[in-house]
RNA sequence: UCCACCGUAGCUCAAUUGGCAGAGCAGCCGGCUGUUAACCGGCUGGUUCCUGGUUCGAGUCCAGGCGGUGGAGCCA
């Protein structure tokens, strides 16, 4: 009996007869030679069937086998520069072709489709190299976020996903119904974040989170996972040390572990290459100033060559002052205080300067954008009510919240990180809809 | 919500001024022992998004609708 092996392991093979098992993703008929591309979820490999090594019956099942037909195939490997594939260079000489199930007339080629086409076929649009790349990054990135907290005293605890009350804006908040009473779905797990810390010092929670925000853009979901750090006795600039240790630390996993997906994606490492600390800080004052002064001098933003608008101070960047910032570092940046105004509620003050709060986004190079928004947050209840009050919120669904800091509060700092951004970032993806297997974007809940 | 663009075969796209709805790929049949999205020959494949209008005649022009894409605002 041969042995089941799978396209990963065949390098350890050579020589050797084994079985594969998996799906045709690819066939090319030379007559009485058969070149049959399979792939196994571990890696994609060539098949080579000759008429001759076969019994007729399954020499004529590899002749006339279909796109995503389920297959075992058994043969021997062998190394061979020609053999195409993930990894690829080793190939299996078949011996026997068996069919599990001939696939029907399969909707997607191996060439251009349209995205609204490829969208509605998600579930068959992922078993594609690229999207299986992709895949196995975002796994890479996820274990990363997971192992580095791990490893620096983070616990890891959970929020709800149910929700009573906003967090931030309600607008973009999905309501559903808990027994008869609204309930919403979480935006954040930060608030319950802040009460974890004063029980554990250094938690975070992973998850997904709902924003119900009618955004069409390559960087929005409606859906999407975001880890989120918060840690008690840390001041701002302490949380932007954790932040660029732990980005850097992800991008340099991703190039050690996943180089053949990157290769797959055809993404040029050598800025990813260049992410370690420390990153460059400028102040949102700085920001305005750089932006004015471009501004001015008429520079042009990508990707539509538009030119770079002016901003007056208190404004929120807007998608071409992100990407014009983040032109002007090598690495990932540190955009801090930004004005009060524009930001939640519960972000500190700068006690010189209340028109700005302790406050630094993370914009990633090459023009993904932010990445990371963090905070100090307010650690003094009555300057919190106060905040509520200036945000029109009402006070009694942040009773529990406005108690963590009547019981011993403390200077406390946390981020959130959104995975999808980050994952498209290191891709080198246009559309973070690819870095998630089902992603919900606008107008769209199928598959 | 606003702005721009798009909707033709299973897929990617053509169709001149309003004048017989076409090609490549996929599928099926045949040929080929090193293909890299093979190649060569043949066959099959249509509610031109929907509704209405103009016209001898509409894929093409007009109106409304539906769906999609890109972007803005907002955000990670």
């Amino acid at each position: 009996m041969a042995k089941w092996i799978t396209i990963e392991q065949m390098s350890h093979h050579v020589g050797e007869e084994v079985e594969l098992r998996g799906w045709v993703y690819l066939r090319t008929d030379k007559g009485r030679l058969q070149f049959i591309r399979l792939r196994d979820g571990t890696g994609f490999a060539q098949v080579v069937v000759f008429k001759k090594n076969l019994d007729p019956e399954a020499f004529n099942a590899a002749r006339h086998v279909t796109q995503e037909s389920s297959v075992i195939v058994r043969g021997i490997v062998r190394q061979d520069e020609r053999a195409p594939g993930i990894p690829g260079g080793y190939e299996l000489d078949a011996r026997d072709f068996q069919i599990v199930q001939l696939a029907e007339e399969y909707p997607i080629q191996p060439k251009e489709h349209g995205v609204d086409f490829l969208l509605d076929h998600r579930h068959l649009w992922l078993r594609t190299p690229r999207q299986w790349a992709i895949m196995r990054v975002r796994a890479e990135v996820i274990r990363a976020i997971s192992d580095w907290l791990d490893d620096h005293g983070f616990l890891r605890v959970d929020t709800p996903i149910l929700t009573p009350s906003a967090a931030e804006g309600t607008t973009t908040l999905f309501e559903t119904n808990y027994h008869d009473r609204p309930a919403y779905l979480a935006q954040t797990g930060q608030l319950y974040n802040e009460a974890n810390i004063f029980a554990f010092g250094k938690v975070y929670c992973f998850g997904p989170t709902f924003r119900a925000e009618k955004s069409k853009t390559r960087r929005h979901l409606q859906e999407f996972w975001m880890v989120e750090p918060e840690i008690a006795w840390c001041t701002l600039e302490d949380l932007l040390e954790i932040e660029e240790q732990f980005v850097s630390y992800i991008v340099q996993r991703v190039l050690e572990r996943r180089a053949n997906e990157l290769r797959v994606l055809e993404r040029d490492t050598s800025s990813l290459e260049k992410v370690e600390p420390p990153f460059p800080r400028i102040s949102y004052d700085e920001a305005v100033e750089m932006i004015n002064r471009a501004a001015a001098q008429g520079v042009r933003v990508p990707p539509k060559d538009e030119p770079l608008p002016p901003i007056e101070w208190g404004d929120d960047f807007g998608a071409p002052h992100e990407t014009y910032i983040a032109a002007q570092f090598e690495k990932p940046v540190f955009v801090h205080h930004f004005p009060t105004e524009a930001k939640a509620f519960y972000m500190e003050p700068e006690p010189d300067r209340p028109e700005v709060c302790r406050s630094a986004d993370l914009l990633a190079p090459e023009g993904y954008g932010e990445i990371i928004g963090g905070s100090e947050r307010i650690s003094d209840p009555e300057k919190l009510v106060e905040a509520l009050k200036r945000h029109n919120l009402p006070l009694e669904p942040y009773k529990w919240y406005i108690d963590l800091r009547r019981y011993g509060s403390v200077p406390h700092s946390g981020f959130g990180l959104g995975v999808e951004r980050t994952v498209a970032w290191i891709c080198g993806l246009h559309h973070v809809r690819e870095t998630i297997a089902f992603p919900r974007v606008l107008g769209r809940l199928y598959p």
